[in-house]
DNA sequence: TAGATTGTTAATCGATTAACAATC
DNA sequence: TAGATTGTTAATCGATTAACAATC
């Protein structure tokens, strides 16, 4: 609603989503788009658009609406993809493994530099490239790479510990896929949750319950 | 706000996160609770809480709060966690693999009945027990066991139209995975995003920009 | 200039919180 | 009975939508 300064969690969470829209429409050549044309491809109001857009600056010209390629790399430098946080990656399971080599980091502002687990068999196996370490080796690691980002990819049990050292280890942020609600007892760094189950039981109560309206 | 009828998409999100604590208050061996001790266990008011309960019934008892089982079990059967919807994986990669044998399908309403994919090298590998078969084989077993819920774990370009595909065989519900957004074109049946890249970008505006408040 | 479309303010809508009477 | 705590209504707050003057 204001110009910097206190940007609402809603607002954010849609950030990425514009941005993803935005690619698209760059790889399909597009210059210029309005926000009556971008609202009716992403399903909401063109109020909404032009709202969420001015938090962060003008980014349009009257009569014209939007350059795609601008409006792409001002998205892409609110939200911080040009840094490259480093990151560490806790639990080498199947979870673990598919993120690792999934996900891309380096577009998304993160540098993946290590990944760990507490299962000797697996040590020294590498995933994109990086040994699996030893989960006793992280205190050393961490003092000597200083890592930003942690992603916990531990069972429940073992969340909770592994974010206090994490935290006391300096860690700024957490991407949570443990069933653990991290952030009620640490709401001193951002964690951003992915609770998988959740999403599926939601997904449970919609097609058993509802009829449905869209969601995004 | 209403018993029943249409219950909001915010309340419905936190129906998950509910039955994940109270399965934590089972586990510790407490009998009741009331929603004020709920409140601050959670991170959220004991306002809210009374508010979203009553949504689908006076599950609490005045001066005395809530059982913890039969709460859990209300929850569970509001969600639906009983159903065993028939359910597909689409793209057994890595992504595919580690949803397959991470996620306990069966505790949330659902029973993995097939694996597919698109490379012929992987087929008849065993995932949980079930052989991955090839893409091309989904529309006669879609026809013969009628599953009705998909998980898509491919490529944003192959998701359009397995999804348009999977929709004219049946399915009635989608947990996508893909970077592509479905529920724009596809408002007719319930479709539950699951963005990782976009979770991933959030948390990189997060550390980068903010201090942070919390997040639930 | 006329038409299009933004940036921005005002109005509406929905969700959260507070308050309290009902009742166990 | 007195104390606790719910269910529920009313008040507040925030987010979305509509409207329109500014301007390219």
């Amino acid at each position: 609603m204001n110009r910097d300064g206190n940007i609402s969690m809603s607002v954010i969470k849609r950030l990425p989503r514009y941005y993803r829209f935005l690619d698209d429409l760059k790889s399909l050549g597009m210059e210029r788009i309005s926000s009556k044309e971008l609202s009716r491809r992403m399903g909401l109001t063109a109020s909404q658009i032009r709202q969420d857009l001015n938090c962060f600056g003008g980014f349009g010209q009257q009569g014209y609406g939007y350059n795609v390629a601008q409006l792409h790399k001002e998205i892409a430098s609110i939200l911080g993809l040009d840094s490259a946080l480093k990151t560490v990656i806790i639990g080498a399971g199947n979870l673990g493994r598919a993120i690792a080599t999934h996900m891309e980091f380096d577009k998304r502002g993160f540098s993946l530099i290590g990944i760990f687990d507490n299962k000797e068999a697996i040590c020294g196996q590498l995933i994109r490239g990086l040994p699996v370490r030893h989960i006793d080796s992280l205190d050393d690691f961490c003092r000597e790479s200083k890592p930003q980002i942690a992603v916990l990819c531990v069972p429940k049990d073992a969340a909770k510990e592994l974010a206090d050292q994490l935290i006391s280890l300096g860690i700024k942020g957490i991407w949570n896929f443990s069933h653990y609600d991290l952030s009620v007892m640490h709401p001193e760094i951002p964690i951003e949750n992915v609770h998988l189950s959740d999403s599926l039981m939601t997904l449970c109560y919609r097609v058993t319950r509802d009829g449905e309206a869209p969601k995004h």
